[in-house]
DNA sequence: AGTAGAATAGACCAACCTGTCTATTTATTC
DNA sequence: GAATAAATAGACAGGTTGGTCTATTCTACT
């Protein structure tokens, strides 16, 4: 059972920095939370900043596996793989654990272009445009490079707007605009 | 000149919120680099909360501000001041005090929709839909709402993106789909 | 049953934070 | 030149933060 305090701080860490985020957090909410003693933390991470990493790496690793997940189990056909994960877009914004813009939120608290948070986040949207030049390229679309840049700036913009305006349209809005965009790479 | 110290602090502090994040930038900095007593700022403003607010209504302001100059400037042809807005988008991630997700950072640092700052931030949001909104109309294209809708998420995508990866790419790719959304819509 | 490693509670520290207070100096205005 | 207001420096308070340390208890394994 050594790791199961591990994975429960790193939840509970997760679930804190989404809802209130990365500063407001402090050490001692998270332990509380986690029904874990202090040293605990500290000797899993190491400090409050590589807990951040690693959170940010596992939700990576969540969302990124959920996409695939979602896409497959919608169709075989890779045109139709790319629709699916922006018809999930919506449903996963009212998800009670919608942690869509934990990246951006990142980025946007350690500004630092060359913090491990702000790579962290980076990182993250690479795969996430990679996911999506996969399945372009599958398709056979036209021009799958810059495609899947679109692809992935749409869903970005989608999840950050959602967080503004709390609302279910801009998941709507850029589902409807990569149809668009597909359509037209596609002959 | 009474006023004049204050702009100085609500430039410092939108600088420093901009570069280091709201809650990571303490009071002493920002007096610091405004050359300023602490009491002048506490009598200006009150606290720093609401310092914050003020900061993201100036931000606001100003972005806005220059937009609509932008627009006017390039054409008088509402359709091509939509294109335009879209093109210095690119110029402003390059410009020094590059604010665009200050709004973003915003919501990311008090997520609790009903906080000041995320309520300015909508606040803006709305302001930037709006004037795609006119301008839409403007043009007579169809289905304004949506469509400004689909723009203001395409400008706010794009500067998110631009913030995690430090590149142009985000803005020329929003303003490639902005000039699709258009053309589809203008007959 | 005994030993080693993990986890515990909780005191503790130094640094930092926002915000207050005061006494003094600087500008402005009449 | 006197009076009013604004700005100043800087000490101060009270709270919170991330992180360390220690002494104790729990848990597992052989």
């Amino acid at each position: 059972m050594a790791s199961s305090k591990r994975e429960q701080v790193l939840k509970c860490a997760r679930e804190l920095f989404e809802r209130e985020g990365f500063h407001a957090t402090g050490v001692d909410r998270i332990l509380e939370k986690a029904g874990v003693a202090k040293m605990t933390l500290y000797n899993n991470f190491g400090s409050k900043d590589q807990l951040i990493v690693e959170v940010l790496n596992q939700s990576s690793e969540i969302m990124i596996g959920r996409m695939k997940e979602h896409a497959l189990a919608a169709s075989n056909d890779s045109y139709e793989q790319i629709l699916a994960i922006f018809r999930t877009l919506g449903d996963s914004y009212q998800d009670p654990d919608f942690c869509g813009c934990m990246f951006q939120a990142a980025v946007a608290e350690f500004p630092d272009h060359d913090s491990a948070p702000a790579q962290a986040a980076l990182a993250h949207h690479r795969r996430l445009t990679e996911i999506f030049l996969e399945l372009c390229t599958k398709a056979g679309l036209k021009s799958p490079e810059e495609l899947s840049r679109k692809l992935a700036l749409l869903s970005s913009g989608a999840s950050c707007v959602a967080r503004q305006t709390k609302a279910r349209t801009p998941a709507d809005d850029a589902l409807c605009i990569a149809e668009i965009l597909l359509e037209r790479a596609s002959n």
